[in-house]
DNA sequence: GCCTTAACTTGATCTGGGTCAAGCTTACTT
DNA sequence: AAGTAAGCTTGACCCAGATCAAGTTAAGGC
């Protein structure tokens, strides 16, 4: 399967409408290929979020630096999953966010005036977001109960059950990172879930 | 100004498109005016929220009941705010929260159905739900972010700078538990941040 | 206006998870 | 294949914030 491919795969599958030929054309013409090899910057703190990208290959982490130099990552990335940061995207601020192929990354990237175009044109593209940006909304509403309420074990074991690639992609210090853990807890944790 | 009037005013700022009288009348066929007296509850733990309704007046609380009992509220509602499970709501699936009145509560509510009619015919809403969705989309990453990095007592400052109305309108115990924190800890912090 | 209940404060103690440090393992480099 | 770096584990210690307890203040209900 060719990255466009993919990506139509992804569309329709999501929004649960067809491209028509004319739709593939437009995102053929205004999505472009981008590869990064691994620890490359897809976006840097500082700056701003021009391209939102679908991962067609590989893996991505956004994070964080705070004051202290310390690393804390919001999202880990894989396949079919878009990277971007909405807040700097949309409203053209500076983003506090980096984000880095953690795995050579392929993807397709586009702009948020094209984004538009898009949503506007294909039918299919704008079911898609309005899809996206409902579990977007599910999720991180589920993150955040999560993150209220429990305990750093049932998280681990939550992301388990919920993200089982995350195991095979990820080392375990980057989970660690995302469960808001240091390396060494997550490691003691698993010891004892083992007992 | 009548409870639609703030409706429409409402709609229109956020979207940035007028209604047309046809759109006025669609909306106030279709929202129904409800008044809830403090302690009642708009939604309970286990049924289907089948309504999403905006506050014209007074305020709400959503919060779910862990396993020991304790409450932890994950969104603080007043005026112009919308108050919904999403997940339940969309997914016709049991919720896992309550949402229950604080003050005096005047809503206007909407079933999905109906939702869906005001999408597809009325522009303004459309436009709305986008720039809500899209707001919604930046705030819960930022407090995502901010549970991850900052500490009690930035997030308490960040609260006073970000919702100075939630300390006249909410209980501070309400507020602490909002913030993830117990209700003495909320108490030594504001004490000490006086010194 | 009194009484009950809810909200807030203050102190004493406990604990989950962080930090620091050192050793061990796995995996890229050349 | 050896060398170096990155990731993982384990132990000792520490701290922010929770919990438990008791007292104080404020506010709704009749």
């Amino acid at each position: 399967m060719s990255n466009f491919e993919t990506l139509f795969y992804y569309i329709q599958e999501t929004s649960g409408k067809l491209l028509s030929e004319d739709d593939k054309h437009l995102l053929m013409a205004h999505f472009k290929p981008k590869k990064l090899r691994k620890r490359q910057y897809f976006l840097q703190e500082g700056d701003v979020c021009k391209y939102i990208a679908f991962i067609v290959k590989g893996s991505a982490r956004t994070f964080t630096v705070d004051d202290k130099g310390h690393e804390h990552i919001l999202k880990l990335s894989l396949e079919n999953w878009w990277i971007v940061d909405f807040e700097s995207f949309y409203l053209l601020t500076p983003s506090r966010f980096n984000i880095e192929a953690l795995e050579n990354l392929e993807v397709l990237q586009s702009t948020n005036a094209q984004i538009e175009e898009f949503l506007k044109h294909i039918p299919a593209f704008s079911a898609m977001s309005n899809v996206i940006s409902q579990n977007n909304t599910i999720a991180t509403q589920k993150r955040m109960q999560a993150a209220m309420i429990y305990t750093a074990e049932e998280r681990y074991e939550d992301l388990i059950s919920n993200y089982p690639q995350f195991l095979q992609r990820f080392p375990q210090n980057m989970i660690a990172s995302y469960l808001g853990l240091s390396p060494e807890t997550l490691s003691r944790l698993k010891k004892n879930s083992f007992k």
